[in-house]
DNA sequence: AATCTAATTCATCGACTGTTGAAATTCAAC
DNA sequence: GTTGAATTTCAACAGTCGATGAATTAGATT
């Protein structure tokens, strides 16, 4: 039957996009996936093979869609900034603002997936080496982009704060609702409107501490040696 | 034989603790805990009852020691600081430095206990009430103790910001070694005395940034109404 | 030494795990 | 309408899962 069988495979990614981000890989039986889906059993090991090939599948499903808005929106900023370079809120927030978006207004699936990505970045297990796979070529990109919005700012310290704001964004986008509870309905998760809202000035001023905190060492910036993909 | 259990159900405890970090709590069965740990099968259910609560009591074990340490970190910057608010730095440094000196001098049950708690954070099977149950009252000294240093904050804020230093925290304390991979070696996971500096100025700026831009509306400040437990 | 409880061992329960091979079905091309 | 490959179904595999009840051992108390 040809193509008919796109059809099943967006529906086991849909499935085991949803189930992975709510109790992870190890959390669900390929049983739940293809029933969910409702697909035969077999189906899952025939188009994807075994089941850990099924978790890269959904990992990648989505982030080529997400690094091509991510590198569009720098491209805009730099352009509308030039001849001058961005500022560090515009370069930040073409990182965060899709994430953001498509969470918001991407239906249902883009929020698991990013609950999802959450847990991937924070496991030993996957961390180290699937989100590499998927996002640090694009990270590197938006690196480069703030050194130029850093000129003083040793490398190193970019990579931290990119680090630091990793965190603190697969997080928000993870939707736990514990800071709900935390702050009695003070903040709401869900909002992700303002959530961002207040991420990116976070970031920012973390990026501007840091950086301000541990120049280059002596005489001449804008070194930027270009970094190797 | 009485006290011969409190060895074995501490040999479960860290077994379970070593296994939950790498593989997550679904990747981890009670026999491989059990023959880690050198003891038998049936023994993790006669001590601890089903699984879920036996995670639960590896998560509570660290909980105290931390918190105990964390406030008195506290108190001890605001007697220090008295009669003038402590710093921002002082602040969340008593809030973070607790965990980077146990993870790094602690030994490896610590490791795979902050391990473990970066991937409860970020799971929405657990992360909105088993952090909030064991570390929330915690959290709420803390903020109202940043209300004293930012009093011009609205309370939201300081709720929004703590979760993103939340995020950034428990990540790095995840030691994934991600970092290590994206910036070719520039950053070491591993260094922790090396990140917690950059995760303190970054954390501060954050705070002082957002504070800063979402100020309380009009005139009086300092009212910080007491939270409930 | 006898007693009693706490702790440990062992065997086993039914259910579920990921994966696969063979058979049945579907659909496009001829 | 027949061929042929892609897709789906069904049944089953060997192994593991969390949990438990019964029997055994250890240790303190008497």
């Amino acid at each position: 039957m040809a193509r008919a069988a796109e059809g099943t495979k967006q529906k086991i990614l849909d499935a085991a996009e949803k189930l992975f981000a709510r109790r992870g890989f190890h959390g669900v039986s390929i049983r739940d996936i293809t029933s969910a889906a409702g697909v035969d059993v077999a189906l899952s090991n025939y188009h994807f093979g075994p089941k850990k090939n099924l978790l890269a599948a959904v990992l990648e499903r989505r982030a080529q869609i997400l690094n091509d808005e991510r590198l569009h929106m720098l491209a805009e900023a730099k352009r509308l900034a030039a001849p001058e370079a961005a500022s560090a809120e515009a370069v930040i927030n073409a990182f965060t603002y899709p994430l953001n978006n498509r969470s918001a207004r991407g239906g249902p699936g883009w929020k698991s997936y990013f609950a999802l990505v959450a847990q991937i970045n924070n496991s030993p297990e996957w961390g180290g080496v699937m989100m590499s796979q998927y996002f640090d070529h694009v990270v590197h990109v938006f690196i480069e982009a703030l050194g130029d919005v850093f000129p003083d700012c040793q490398e190193r310290e970019l990579y931290w704060a990119y680090h630091f704001l990793s965190g603190a964004l697969t997080l928000t986008f993870a939707e736990t609702r514990r800071v709900d509870n935390l702050s009695a309905g003070l903040c709401k998760s869900t909002d992700l409107d303002a959530v961002h809202e207040r991420l990116v000035p976070f970031c920012v001023g973390g990026f501007k501490a840091l950086c301000e905190a541990r120049k280059k060492p002596a005489g001449k910036s804008r070194k930027s040696p270009r970094r190797g993909v």
